[in-house]
RNA sequence: GGCUCCAUCGUCUAAUGGCUAGGACGCUAGAUUUUCACUCUGGCAAUAGGGGUUCGAUUCCCCUUGGAGCUACCA
């Protein structure tokens, strides 16, 4: 079995596009599988859009994804360089043979044309079946380099591809019509036609192409609003991709056993935030409480929360997990637990839907003095639930009267996990310090 | 406009000639509950239309319709 080689073949002419990221995923997946190599190019042809940030952007991305490769720009790799900047005399060298050959003229200015017979160009796509397209449909002849020594990106592509070994170009369907002009230009170069697989577009909510305009397209924005990788790696796989089963979740090495092209899909698939929201709430909640805590530290420092105690943030972070869709909402959730906790919620927010502010204010009082009573080893999540509760219904308080203001006094959330839970984290003399400053927001009433 | 590709619930998709078209997300009703979330139970929701082929079409063929991509001295 001869060993494969994919690339993923990126312009540095902006951000990581996720759409691009699949890709790359789906060549990547397709290498590790098939013990072959995986190869990224830069294709900076285009000098004046290109930008060095785009580089670093485009492979930080990739990191961040998990994906791994063999050669590229940043490694280096057996059939280098690996941008096409630093690759003109290859092209010079491959547009001089087109010319001496006769196989290119010049065009207007310096610009060097293919001469094309007509014809209909037929070829394999791994996805779709045979492709037919007539040459006429584009008017023949068409422009390869703008000069000797500055090729654009066909002839770019196809001599970079044939000089790097590439088996297979599976790439984006906006590609689709190009392959034809690559594989004429192959042709008339005399070298062989690699296998195509053209993968089907990510598409917006009007089910138009995936663009800046229609959507959040960059990738690490993602990563930034607090997806976690392997969500969007598992949730990318499954767009366009699907194992033939009612299989939803994948972990990268999963998906190296598993992806096959005969499971890609060929009309485009909406990139759908509801389902990648959920994909990412379902990796957030299998994180181990030390997981969470690492992937929450950015995001944390961003929300300018600190604690002295990383015990108790620990715990508040797993106490928060099962309603966090995103790491920001982790965040901002588990501010409760900050060293400086502001405290500054609106007094309102203590009353009960069913009770009023002065029963409040009596049992927020009575529930200071019995959490006096309660010893510091009786400060756990269960004690505290089995001694409250009990007292409560003994008293008849009414359990929504007496909870729901603890829990705002303790959190200053509408939302948050159970009294019981918070006030074990925060401990006895926190929680009494909380409860006394609940009782002052209602003054002398 | 021309060329090309595509077509199953709102979305991602399974079923490729043969049970009431399955799953997931979403939506929704309920259970639980001090809030939200989690969890559990139930429900709504699709083969674009029309012709064929066949004992039988989501599936194969044709037409229509609809959508998308490409149509640069960008990539």
């Amino acid at each position: 079995m001869i060993n494969i080689r994919v690339r993923v073949a990126p312009s540095p002419t902006g951000n990581l596009h996720v759409g691009t990221a699949r890709t790359a995923l789906f060549n990547e997946l397709l290498a590790r599988q098939q013990g072959g190599k995986f190869i990224i190019r830069l294709e900076d042809t285009d000098k004046e859009r290109s930008k060095k940030e785009f580089e670093e952007n485009i492979l930080e991305g990739l990191r961040w994804l998990g994906l791994t490769w063999d050669e590229g720009p940043d490694i280096g790799g057996d059939f280098g360089p690996y941008r096409q900047s630093e690759r003109t005399a290859v092209y010079t060298a491959a547009l001089q043979q087109l010319l001496d050959q006769g196989k290119a003229k010049k065009g207007e200015g310096e610009t060097i044309v293919l001469l094309v017979e007509p014809q209909e160009v037929v070829f394999k796509d791994e996805v779709r079946g045979e492709v037919k397209v007539h040459t006429d449909s584009f008017g023949g002849n068409f422009i390869i380099a703008r000069s000797l020594t500055d090729p654009l990106f066909h002839l770019a592509v196809v001599v970079d591809d044939e000089a790097m070994k590439i088996t297979h170009v599976i790439r984006g369907e906006d590609h689709l019509h190009n392959t034809v002009k690559h594989i004429l230009i192959q042709r008339a170069l005399g070298y062989a036609t690699p296998s195509y697989a053209h993968l089907p577009l990510l598409l917006d909510e009007k089910r138009a192409k995936l663009s800046k305009r229609s959507g959040e397209t960059s990738l690490l924005v993602y990563r930034d609003r607090g997806y976690l990788p392997e969500a969007m790696l598992n949730y990318l796989a499954l767009l366009g991709w699907n194992p033939k089963n009612d299989r939803e979740f994948f972990s990268h090495q999963e998906l190296v056993e598993a992806f096959n092209l005969s499971g890609v899909q060929k009309a485009g698939a909406v990139f759908s935030m509801h389902k990648l929201d959920s994909v990412n709430k379902y990796y957030l909640q299998k994180l181990s409480p030390q997981e969470l805590c690492l992937a929450s530290l950015p995001f944390l420092e961003k929300a300018g929360i600190t604690t002295s105690d990383t015990q108790r943030l620990e715990q508040a972070l797993t106490a928060e997990q099962p309603r966090a869709a995103h790491l920001t909402d982790l965040a901002s959730a588990v501010e409760w637990v900050a060293d400086s906790w502001p405290g500054n919620y609106e007094t309102a927010l203590l009353i009960w839907k069913k009770s009023d502010a002065a029963t409040t204010k009596t049992l927020l009082e009575k529930m200071t003095a019995k959490m006096q009573e309660i010893s510091e080893e009786k400060f756990t999540e269960n004690d505290l639930e089995k001694i409250l509760l009990e007292w409560i219904d003994e008293e008849d308080m009414g359990r929504g009267d007496t909870l729901w203001p603890l829990r705002v006094a303790l959190t200053g959330r509408k939302h948050s996990p159970g009294p019981f839970e918070v006030a074990s984290i925060l401990g006895k003399g926190e929680v009494a310090r909380r409860l006394l400053l609940a009782q002052e927001k209602f003054g002398s009433l």
